[in-house]
DNA sequence: TAGTGCTGGTCTCTTTCTGAGACTACCACT
DNA sequence: AGTGGTAGTCTCAGAAAGAGACCAGCACTA
Protein backbone atom coordinates (compact mmCIF):
# COMPACT_ATOMS: atom_id res chain seq x y z
CA UNK A 1 0.00 0.00 0.00
CA UNK A 2 1.32 3.21 -0.81
CA UNK A 3 -2.50 4.84 -0.24
CA UNK A 4 -1.06 7.48 2.54
CA UNK A 5 -1.91 9.90 0.03
CA UNK A 6 -5.35 11.34 0.64
CA UNK A 7 -6.55 13.83 -1.35
CA UNK A 8 -9.07 15.42 -2.92
CA UNK A 9 -11.47 13.16 -2.55
CA UNK A 10 -11.62 13.59 1.42
CA UNK A 11 -12.03 17.26 1.94
CA UNK A 12 -15.94 17.43 2.20
CA UNK A 13 -15.91 14.02 4.20
CA UNK A 14 -13.76 15.85 6.45
CA UNK A 15 -15.63 18.81 6.47
CA UNK A 16 -19.18 16.91 7.09
CA UNK A 17 -17.15 14.86 10.18
CA UNK A 18 -16.34 18.04 11.59
CA UNK A 19 -19.64 19.84 11.12
CA UNK A 20 -21.41 16.77 12.75
CA UNK A 21 -19.37 16.12 15.43
CA UNK A 22 -18.47 19.40 16.54
CA UNK A 23 -18.77 22.08 14.25
CA UNK A 24 -16.19 24.07 13.23
CA UNK A 25 -15.35 27.35 10.91
CA UNK A 26 -18.88 28.77 10.81
CA UNK A 27 -20.50 28.18 13.64
CA UNK A 28 -21.80 29.89 17.06
CA UNK A 29 -19.82 27.54 19.30
CA UNK A 30 -16.93 28.36 17.84
CA UNK A 31 -17.69 32.09 18.93
CA UNK A 32 -18.81 31.28 22.14
CA UNK A 33 -15.54 28.94 22.92
CA UNK A 34 -13.34 31.52 21.90
CA UNK A 35 -15.98 34.70 24.00
CA UNK A 36 -14.20 32.30 26.51
CA UNK A 37 -10.97 31.70 25.66
CA UNK A 38 -9.16 35.34 26.87
CA UNK A 39 -6.18 35.14 28.94
CA UNK A 40 -8.00 37.02 31.52
CA UNK A 41 -11.31 35.53 30.57
CA UNK A 42 -11.04 32.65 33.02
CA UNK A 43 -9.55 33.81 35.19
CA UNK A 44 -11.96 36.42 36.27
CA UNK A 45 -14.67 34.11 35.90
CA UNK A 46 -12.74 31.26 38.25
CA UNK A 47 -12.77 34.46 40.37
CA UNK A 48 -16.49 35.71 40.11
CA UNK A 49 -17.78 32.16 40.98
CA UNK A 50 -16.55 32.47 44.20
CA UNK A 51 -18.70 35.27 45.20
CA UNK A 52 -19.16 38.71 43.90
CA UNK A 53 -15.89 41.32 44.06
CA UNK A 54 -15.41 45.03 43.32
CA UNK A 55 -13.07 46.18 40.93
CA UNK A 56 -10.49 46.98 43.24
CA UNK A 57 -10.54 43.43 44.65
CA UNK A 58 -10.01 42.01 41.73
CA UNK A 59 -7.28 44.10 41.07
CA UNK A 60 -6.01 42.87 44.07
CA UNK A 61 -6.54 39.47 43.66
CA UNK A 62 -5.39 39.08 40.15
CA UNK A 63 -1.98 41.14 40.66
CA UNK A 64 -0.77 40.76 37.34
CA UNK A 65 -3.35 42.15 35.29
CA UNK A 66 -3.63 45.69 33.95
CA UNK A 67 -6.41 48.54 35.20
CA UNK A 68 -6.44 48.64 31.14
CA UNK A 69 -7.26 44.82 30.96
CA UNK A 70 -9.51 44.57 33.79
CA UNK A 71 -11.95 47.38 32.73
CA UNK A 72 -12.17 45.29 29.42
CA UNK A 73 -12.48 42.29 29.99
CA UNK A 74 -15.02 42.58 32.75
CA UNK A 75 -16.99 45.31 30.05
CA UNK A 76 -16.46 42.17 27.62
CA UNK A 77 -17.98 39.56 30.01
CA UNK A 78 -20.89 41.90 30.84
CA UNK A 79 -21.61 41.82 27.10
CA UNK A 80 -21.59 38.15 26.64
CA UNK A 81 -24.17 37.91 29.89
CA UNK A 82 -22.07 36.51 31.83
CA UNK A 83 -21.43 39.11 34.49
CA UNK A 84 -23.46 41.27 36.15
CA UNK A 85 -22.44 44.86 37.36
CA UNK A 86 -23.83 46.79 39.85
CA UNK A 87 -22.65 50.75 40.96
CA UNK A 88 -23.53 51.44 44.61
CA UNK A 89 -24.07 55.02 45.25
CA UNK A 90 -21.75 54.86 48.53
CA UNK A 91 -19.13 57.51 49.60
CA UNK A 92 -17.22 56.58 46.72
CA UNK A 93 -19.03 55.08 44.07
CA UNK A 94 -17.98 51.25 43.98
CA UNK A 95 -19.06 48.66 41.65
CA UNK A 96 -19.84 45.18 42.40
CA UNK A 97 -19.23 42.30 39.40
CA UNK A 98 -21.51 39.14 40.28
CA UNK A 99 -21.95 36.23 37.94
CA UNK A 100 -25.44 35.89 36.31
CA UNK A 101 -26.97 32.66 35.70
CA UNK A 102 -25.72 32.01 32.26
CA UNK A 103 -22.28 32.99 33.61
CA UNK A 104 -22.84 30.25 36.57
CA UNK A 105 -24.41 27.78 34.10
CA UNK A 106 -20.83 28.28 32.26
CA UNK A 107 -18.58 27.97 34.75
CA UNK A 108 -19.90 24.58 35.16
CA UNK A 109 -19.08 23.24 31.87
CA UNK A 110 -15.71 25.60 32.50
CA UNK A 111 -15.41 23.79 36.04
CA UNK A 112 -14.39 20.27 34.35
CA UNK A 113 -11.85 21.53 32.55
CA UNK A 114 -10.21 23.67 35.98
CA UNK A 115 -10.68 19.84 37.47
CA UNK A 116 -9.18 18.36 34.42
CA UNK A 117 -5.91 20.86 35.16
CA UNK A 118 -5.70 20.18 38.70
CA UNK A 119 -5.32 16.38 38.04
CA UNK A 120 -3.25 17.00 34.86
CA UNK A 121 -1.11 19.75 35.34
CA UNK A 122 2.10 18.01 36.30
CA UNK A 123 1.60 15.61 33.47
CA UNK A 124 1.55 18.84 30.96
CA UNK A 125 4.39 20.21 32.49
CA UNK A 126 6.51 17.17 32.19
CA UNK A 127 5.76 16.66 28.46
CA UNK A 128 6.69 20.73 28.46
CA UNK A 129 9.80 19.53 29.97
CA UNK A 130 10.89 16.41 27.47
CA UNK A 131 10.02 18.41 24.73
CA UNK A 132 12.35 20.85 25.05
CA UNK A 133 14.98 18.57 26.30
CA UNK A 134 14.42 16.87 22.95
CA UNK A 135 14.81 19.86 20.87
CA UNK A 136 17.84 20.90 22.51
CA UNK B 1 -24.96 50.19 57.92
CA UNK B 2 -22.30 51.89 55.87
CA UNK B 3 -20.77 48.47 56.03
CA UNK B 4 -19.70 48.64 52.29
CA UNK B 5 -16.38 49.37 52.47
CA UNK B 6 -14.67 46.61 53.01
CA UNK B 7 -11.07 47.64 52.94
CA UNK B 8 -7.40 45.99 53.80
CA UNK B 9 -9.02 43.19 56.31
CA UNK B 10 -10.29 41.50 53.15
CA UNK B 11 -7.25 41.06 51.19
CA UNK B 12 -5.80 37.86 52.58
CA UNK B 13 -9.38 35.96 53.26
CA UNK B 14 -10.39 36.71 49.57
CA UNK B 15 -6.94 35.73 48.48
CA UNK B 16 -7.49 32.16 50.29
CA UNK B 17 -10.78 31.62 49.70
CA UNK B 18 -9.35 31.66 46.13
CA UNK B 19 -6.50 29.52 46.48
CA UNK B 20 -8.58 26.85 48.10
CA UNK B 21 -11.28 26.89 45.64
CA UNK B 22 -9.93 27.55 42.03
CA UNK B 23 -6.55 28.52 42.24
CA UNK B 24 -6.08 32.15 40.61
CA UNK B 25 -2.23 33.86 40.51
CA UNK B 26 0.19 31.62 41.28
CA UNK B 27 -1.07 28.18 39.95
CA UNK B 28 -0.30 25.49 37.55
CA UNK B 29 -3.95 25.16 36.81
CA UNK B 30 -3.90 29.05 35.51
CA UNK B 31 -0.82 27.54 33.56
CA UNK B 32 -2.69 24.98 31.66
CA UNK B 33 -6.13 26.67 31.32
CA UNK B 34 -4.38 29.41 29.41
CA UNK B 35 -2.64 26.58 27.25
CA UNK B 36 -6.26 25.46 25.89
CA UNK B 37 -7.40 28.91 25.93
CA UNK B 38 -5.56 29.91 22.15
CA UNK B 39 -7.55 31.38 19.95
CA UNK B 40 -6.85 28.09 17.46
CA UNK B 41 -5.64 25.73 20.24
CA UNK B 42 -9.25 25.26 21.12
CA UNK B 43 -10.00 24.58 17.29
CA UNK B 44 -7.59 22.35 16.05
CA UNK B 45 -8.04 20.15 19.16
CA UNK B 46 -11.87 20.03 18.29
CA UNK B 47 -10.39 18.65 14.84
CA UNK B 48 -7.82 16.29 15.90
CA UNK B 49 -10.37 14.58 18.28
CA UNK B 50 -12.27 13.69 15.15
CA UNK B 51 -9.35 11.80 13.48
CA UNK B 52 -5.60 12.40 12.41
CA UNK B 53 -5.14 15.18 9.88
CA UNK B 54 -2.46 16.13 8.09
CA UNK B 55 -1.03 19.66 8.00
CA UNK B 56 -2.55 20.66 4.22
CA UNK B 57 -5.76 19.28 5.70
CA UNK B 58 -6.14 21.20 8.65
CA UNK B 59 -5.47 23.98 6.47
CA UNK B 60 -8.57 23.79 4.14
CA UNK B 61 -10.55 22.28 7.40
CA UNK B 62 -10.25 25.68 8.89
CA UNK B 63 -9.76 28.14 6.41
CA UNK B 64 -8.99 31.34 8.39
CA UNK B 65 -6.07 30.20 10.00
CA UNK B 66 -2.70 31.20 8.18
CA UNK B 67 -0.12 29.06 7.91
CA UNK B 68 2.19 30.77 10.55
CA UNK B 69 -0.43 30.23 13.05
CA UNK B 70 -1.68 26.74 12.13
CA UNK B 71 2.71 25.71 12.29
CA UNK B 72 2.96 27.37 15.34
CA UNK B 73 -0.41 26.03 17.37
CA UNK B 74 0.37 22.63 16.40
CA UNK B 75 4.19 22.83 17.72
CA UNK B 76 2.78 24.36 20.73
CA UNK B 77 -0.09 21.27 21.11
CA UNK B 78 2.50 18.91 20.36
CA UNK B 79 5.19 20.80 23.42
CA UNK B 80 2.12 20.45 25.61
CA UNK B 81 2.00 16.53 24.93
CA UNK B 82 -1.58 17.35 23.07
CA UNK B 83 -1.00 16.41 19.73
CA UNK B 84 1.45 13.74 18.37
CA UNK B 85 3.23 14.65 15.35
CA UNK B 86 4.41 12.00 13.09
CA UNK B 87 6.50 12.19 9.84
CA UNK B 88 5.61 10.21 6.74
CA UNK B 89 8.95 9.85 4.42
CA UNK B 90 6.44 9.39 1.24
CA UNK B 91 7.07 10.81 -1.73
CA UNK B 92 6.21 14.59 -0.48
CA UNK B 93 7.01 13.74 3.30
CA UNK B 94 3.38 14.38 4.33
CA UNK B 95 3.04 14.76 8.60
CA UNK B 96 -0.10 13.48 10.46
CA UNK B 97 -1.35 15.31 13.58
CA UNK B 98 -2.84 12.98 16.02
CA UNK B 99 -4.10 13.40 19.54
CA UNK B 100 -1.80 11.88 22.33
CA UNK B 101 -3.77 10.08 25.62
CA UNK B 102 -3.48 13.42 27.56
CA UNK B 103 -4.65 14.98 24.48
CA UNK B 104 -7.77 13.02 23.99
CA UNK B 105 -8.29 12.93 28.25
CA UNK B 106 -7.99 16.71 28.12
CA UNK B 107 -10.62 17.02 25.29
CA UNK B 108 -13.07 14.91 27.39
CA UNK B 109 -13.25 17.50 30.25
CA UNK B 110 -13.40 20.16 27.24
CA UNK B 111 -15.78 18.83 25.54
CA UNK B 112 -18.55 19.39 28.42
CA UNK B 113 -17.74 23.04 27.44
CA UNK B 114 -18.16 22.28 24.17
CA UNK B 115 -21.70 20.55 24.38
CA UNK B 116 -22.42 24.13 26.84
CA UNK B 117 -21.96 26.60 24.00
CA UNK B 118 -24.08 24.48 21.67
CA UNK B 119 -27.00 24.88 23.94
CA UNK B 120 -26.21 28.18 25.00
CA UNK B 121 -24.58 30.01 22.28
CA UNK B 122 -28.26 31.89 21.23
CA UNK B 123 -28.23 32.81 24.55
CA UNK B 124 -24.96 34.69 24.29
CA UNK B 125 -25.77 35.82 21.19
CA UNK B 126 -29.12 37.06 22.70
CA UNK B 127 -27.39 38.50 25.80
CA UNK B 128 -24.85 40.57 23.70
CA UNK B 129 -27.41 41.98 21.49
CA UNK B 130 -29.29 43.75 24.40
CA UNK B 131 -26.68 45.03 25.88
CA UNK B 132 -25.31 46.90 22.10
CA UNK B 133 -29.04 48.08 22.06
CA UNK B 134 -29.15 49.33 25.79
CA UNK B 135 -25.69 50.91 24.89
CA UNK B 136 -26.98 52.68 22.20
C1' DT C 1 -7.03 73.35 55.43
C1' DA C 2 -3.99 70.98 52.89
C1' DG C 3 -2.13 66.31 52.32
C1' DT C 4 -2.82 61.40 51.66
C1' DG C 5 -5.28 57.56 50.20
C1' DC C 6 -9.20 55.12 48.53
C1' DT C 7 -12.98 54.61 44.82
C1' DG C 8 -13.25 53.13 39.51
C1' DG C 9 -11.86 54.38 35.71
C1' DT C 10 -9.62 56.64 31.03
C1' DC C 11 -5.57 57.94 28.06
C1' DT C 12 -1.14 57.27 25.95
C1' DC C 13 2.96 54.81 24.82
C1' DT C 14 5.50 50.65 24.07
C1' DT C 15 5.93 45.89 23.39
C1' DT C 16 4.17 41.69 22.10
C1' DC C 17 1.23 38.78 19.26
C1' DT C 18 -1.35 37.74 15.17
C1' DG C 19 -2.41 37.56 10.24
C1' DA C 20 -1.46 37.81 5.16
C1' DG C 21 1.29 36.64 1.77
C1' DA C 22 5.68 35.68 -0.61
C1' DC C 23 9.29 32.25 -0.87
C1' DT C 24 11.72 27.43 -0.52
C1' DA C 25 12.64 22.69 -1.99
C1' DC C 26 11.26 18.35 -3.57
C1' DC C 27 8.56 15.20 -6.33
C1' DA C 28 4.62 13.46 -9.45
C1' DC C 29 1.93 13.97 -13.23
C1' DT C 30 0.81 16.04 -17.74
C1' DA D 1 9.09 21.97 -19.18
C1' DG D 2 5.32 23.52 -16.63
C1' DT D 3 1.79 22.93 -13.03
C1' DG D 4 0.33 21.55 -8.74
C1' DG D 5 0.63 19.30 -4.28
C1' DT D 6 3.68 18.27 -0.05
C1' DA D 7 5.01 21.10 4.63
C1' DG D 8 6.86 24.57 6.01
C1' DT D 9 9.83 29.30 6.93
C1' DC D 10 10.48 34.42 6.58
C1' DT D 11 9.19 39.09 6.53
C1' DC D 12 6.39 42.87 7.36
C1' DA D 13 2.15 45.40 8.77
C1' DG D 14 -1.60 45.78 11.80
C1' DA D 15 -4.05 44.49 16.05
C1' DA D 16 -4.02 43.41 20.82
C1' DA D 17 -2.02 43.54 25.39
C1' DG D 18 0.71 45.57 29.27
C1' DA D 19 2.79 49.52 32.04
C1' DG D 20 1.99 53.47 34.02
C1' DA D 21 0.39 58.41 34.19
C1' DC D 22 -3.63 60.97 35.04
C1' DC D 23 -8.63 62.26 36.66
C1' DA D 24 -12.50 63.47 39.84
C1' DG D 25 -14.71 62.94 44.18
C1' DC D 26 -14.92 61.93 49.08
C1' DA D 27 -12.94 60.57 53.97
C1' DC D 28 -9.67 60.82 57.28
C1' DT D 29 -5.69 63.01 59.40
C1' DA D 30 -2.29 66.23 60.70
Amino acid sequence: MDGKVINLKSKMETYKAISGGGNIANCPVREVIQGVSGKWRSLLMMALAERPYRFGELRRLVPDISQRMLTQTLYDLQRDGYVHREVFPTKPPSVEYSLTDLGRSMFGAFHQLILWAELNHDAVRAARADFDAAQA
